[in-house]
DNA sequence: ATGAAAGCGCTAACAA
DNA sequence: TTGTTAGCGCTTTCAT
């Protein structure tokens, strides 16, 4: 069975292809015996619309794309299903790319690897570099998702990381902890932020940060939380009493550590991360964190989009905006005075 | 910014677009000169290949499609890593779509929905219809991931569920376990295979099945786990010893469930599921599982895919193959006895 | 080794 | 309302 084109149904239906278009793209100027005749066609031969040659002509094709760093832990995926439910809103259809969060890809895709492939490009970059003001504008639909900040030339969306830290550090403050770590100040520009938050919130409580940990948390993960907390025992360090994690997975990693280590969480540690993945309300105990608004920040990436694709002729200036974000108390955070839910 | 395009690089390099196209591609036979006098425009004008475009002439993109039901939960961004990996040896790159286990996205896909766009397509299916074998099979390369089984005239590779299940349930039954309750038996084809599994091992051991649980499991993750265990608990049901889990979150929504309850895992009930996804390490206790082999089930589909492009004229039979699977023991289902790790 | 030119399947000006 | 036709940017036969 070979491939039905346009020009097929077009002489079995003994019309124009142009017909045949209009009847597929639902044009409205044409009339019912016709739609009714060529549909009947296009049933018969079983065709089916090249969406890449359609894409080359008309310049979209109905997908945006989505660039993550990794699918492996849960925060992208939770991202991409709400950026996939924002998109079918709109009929658009969500393509996700992994780019490992390696240099080389991101730079591909800032350069246009994903055009004509996607009407636009919504990035979750991590290895951008940082001032890269001096690369020319993309020409084509881009924002930059989350936590990163490359340069000041690009649309973005991501909720304010320091606001978000010092939510989550106040929290702790006011749950009467005071030698308060912190994990992952250390992972890149979010990192150095989500520090900036930590500490504006001890500074304006007059609390000193304790020392630092010894061990700097590679990746952003369980492995690497439990590591830190596992470098802090082996380090003989005056244990917190409670702890601030770059995110929920380094947070869970962490919580296992000291459970390892006979550490009962909040008890003798409480813990709070940033995220509020879906697992956290399934750990022991349950974990506190901050949640994003990632519908409202769906939403807001895809109206960028939109916007670009009109103005493409005249650029504007490149928007940074801020969704919002909650604070979620779970068991991990709880003082002991205050007791458990029931 | 206007596009370049490869005219405009001919032009500029006083060649044709022919010579500009061997030079982009690689092709052999350029004299060195040429070569270089090309790339220099290349540079100069700062080209981007249209892939959209190529992919239209030469029927090729270098991209394959991975459709999956959900990126909400952890197994498939875990699949999703294994074949972006194991792509990237290919020189591939995945693109994901998200289906929503959608029955309509699901039959938009196997009519070639993506074709054109992708050289080949992994779709992980939830919802196609069993008995599919009446529809022509695609003219592109197609192969499912996964345990479903949508028809017999589609490759497929998957782990052998009923042997995993199996597997599980004999583990369980050797720990001393004998109350053992499946929950998800009534999650589709997969659950029914796994059903399957878990009769077998029952029966070998000349076991008599506990009484069925009263809550269907509506969704394959935590919060149904958690919700069967309720059900268990409001019906007074005579609580199991043993709980073998459809997958992983089920089993993780379970865990949380019985110690709402107050009963302890696994001296008060023991639990497995499948799929062994990293969170599992990290749960109270550590989760017992049985774990695919990702890498081994990625690799496998994309040579199905290579051989379907080869084929594309002489189709074969098509085929389904079982990649293995190992059983990971960790304290969820531990007997008492044994003891805990150290 | 390189050039000229015919499409890949579709859309959209321009015509009628 | 519908037909005709010129491309979208690229690859690839056919020439040279």
């Amino acid at each position: 069975m070979a491939k039905v084109r346009m020009q097929d149904v077009a002489a079995h239906a003994g019309v124009s292809t142009r017909t045949v278009s209009n009847v597929v793209n639902d044009y409205v100027h044409v009339s019912p015996a016709m739609r009714e005749r060529v549909q009947r066609s296009l049933d018969e031969l079983g065709y089916k619309m090249d969406y890449v040659a359609r894409g080359l002509k008309s310049g979209r094709t109905g997908f945006i794309a989505l660039a993550v760093p990794t699918l492996a832990g849960p925060y992208f995926g939770e991202l991409a299903e709400a950026v996939v439910h924002a998109a079918a809103g709109r009929s658009l259809t969500v393509l996700v790319e992994v780019t490992g969060g390696d240099l080389e890809t991101e730079l591909r895709i800032v350069r246009g690897g994903l055009t004509n492939l996607a009407d636009g490009v919504l990035l979750s970059a991590l290895a951008l570099p940082l001032n890269s003001d001096d690369q020319p504008p993309p020409d084509f639909p881009l924002v930059l998702l989350g936590e990163h900040r490359p340069g000041r030339n690009l649309d973005q969306v991501c909720i304010d990381n320091i606001a978000a830290a010092r939510t989550a550090v106040q929290h702790l403050i006011e749950g009467g902890y005071r030698r308060i770590a912190i994990i992952g100040a250390d992972i890149g520009e979010t990192g150095r932020l989500r520090y900036e938050g930590y500490r504006q919130a001890l500074a304006e409580a007059g609390i000193a940060p304790p020392e630092a940990l010894p061990l700097q948390l590679r990746d952003g993960n369980r492995a690497g939380g439990m590591a830190v907390v596992e470098s802090m025992f082996s380090a003989r360090m005056l244990v917190p009493d409670a702890i601030f994690a770059f995110n929920d997975e380094v947070a869970i990693g962490a919580m296992r550590g000291l459970s390892a280590h006979g550490l009962r969480v909040p008890d003798d540690v409480a813990v709070i991360g940033i995220d509020n993945i879906v697992e956290d309300a399934y750990t022991t105990p349950p974990l506190s964190s901050v949640a994003p608004d990632l519908p409202a920040l769906a939403e807001r990436a895809l109206d960028l989009l939109d916007e670009q694709s009109q103005r493409q002729l005249q650029p504007r200036a490149p928007r940074q905006e801020f969704t919002s974000f909650r604070l979620v108390v779970r068991d991990s955070s709880r003082p002991p005075e205050t007791g458990t839910s029931p």
